[in-house]
DNA sequence: CGTCGTGTTGAGGCTATTCAAAGTATGTGG
DNA sequence: CCACATACTTTGAATAGCCTCAACACGACG
């Protein structure tokens, strides 16, 4: 076992890890040792496709990933987003062959850990299991969050509300400055993830603009006054488990 | 440790939790030794509650249950359907405080499992962890087709999708007779599953009974032609992870 | 300079909604 | 056994929200 300084991959990882559960120094120690490889990855580009048997999960560095999933009549949907210090396939540890693909959405870097040597860590430590198994719990309550909007909020309610969330996971890992963040999603994507028309999706934010909640130039996204955003995306962040529990 | 044979409830528990994830005598040895008391709840009655923070953890022996959100604008969002043999409220265990509620679309029985045992079994049991683990899981899989229906497929394939789905969970526990089953829900909590209106969730399913694909009377639904209800819902079972991994 | 991706705007249409009311079971008490 | 209440399904009509198609503006980039 070496115990060399973990680099900065590691470090953000178990960083992460520790927000889930309490880790002990062997713990770490494991996390550290993990064997990772770092890749770049172009706007666009795939990370993990429907069908794959993936070998490595995907640990997000820098840059906005996302998972999607195709409907037989070439509709696409986007179920979730993944920024910095998630692990947008987890949950391919435990799937055979996986049932959505994943995408990058900006260029962005990407860290790949061997299933091999995680599940080998995850069977020798039960902080770690655990603290995997909260990060698929806590996904469950965005997946509610994500349902409860595309199936019963209108276009501007589901609009401020994933901003709303957006803004409180990149706060809860430092990538929020002056109420600002960068959120390099088109509005057609953003369709795709809110079951809505890139021109509707359009309008939509137009209106929100005009109210004085944001501003979205390019790929910024300035929030002009929360606490309106937050009433008109119903919003409330306690789904996110952003504390420790237990 | 006492070593009589479990009861029903415990036995059924251990089937659920065995086709997540082998176990070992003392695994099974610790379910069947699980304090649980068993409760009967009406139609209507929520077993927990938005906010709530559960102490037991339930699993449904007979009937249905489903979570359900609901929005500021008095809007409701299933976001599932609990047939027996699930854990609905697995989550608990690591959530603070309940972000939505269950409840009881029919009469039905519920098993409860005080939190501080179970979590001594996880503790104690990797085994145990990792089948609970992968139930949440699958769970999120489930999650990601119902946003892919309510997001981007249309009525007809939203029902058709959630009939199928049902068909093979109840089938997996062994409820469907001659493509017959039990599902007691209202075309109003359809509608409110679904992202619909129950008016629309009415003409939509005449629709698929006319096209001769099913029947639905009472609260039994019968199955006349899988082939093409499956293809009406863009429907592909994988997600369900049905057979045992690794 | 043309092309591509993205954002913006308009017109028209359709899906699914809301509101309203009638029809069908099923249960309850007299 | 009937009158009544309750819950659910079915139907109709009008409307709103969102979509599709189409066109144009704009900056990035080869």
């Amino acid at each position: 076992m070496s115990k060399t300084a973990p680099s900065p991959e590691h470090a953000r990882l178990i960083v992460k890890l520790e927000s889930l559960a309490r880790l002990d120094a062997a713990d770490r120690q494991g996390l550290a040792d993990l064997p990772i490889r770092t890749r770049s990855v172009e706007a666009g580009v795939d990370v993990a496709a429907h069908g794959d048997i993936p070998t490595e999960c995907a640990f997000v560095i820098d840059g906005l990933l996302c998972r999607y999933a195709l409907t037989g009549g070439g509709g696409r949907q986007i179920v979730s987003f993944h920024i910095p210090g998630d692990l947008p396939d987890r949950d391919s540890l435990h799937l055979t062959a996986l049932d959505h693909s994943i995408g990058a959405l900006s260029a962005s870097r990407v860290a790949f850990i061997p299933h091999a040597a995680l599940y080998r860590l995850v069977k020798n430590s039960p902080n770690i299991a655990l603290a995997l198994w909260r990060d698929a719990v806590v996904e469950g309550g965005v997946y509610r969050q994500w349902l409860t909007s595309i199936g019963r909020r209108t276009a501007r309610q589901r609009l401020a509300h994933v901003i709303c969330e957006t803004l409180t996971r990149m706060e809860a890992v430092g990538q929020v400055d002056n109420d600002q963040f960068h959120f390099p999603a088109t509005q057609l994507q953003l369709g795709d993830a809110l079951g809505l028309s890139s021109v509707h999706v359009n309008r939509t934010l137009q209106e929100l603009r005009t109210d004085g909640l944001l501003t979205w130039k390019g790929t910024v996204v300035t929030i002009l006054d929360r606490a309106r955003l937050r009433e008109a995306g119903d919003f409330d962040p306690g789904y996110l488990c952003l504390k420790v529990a237990k």
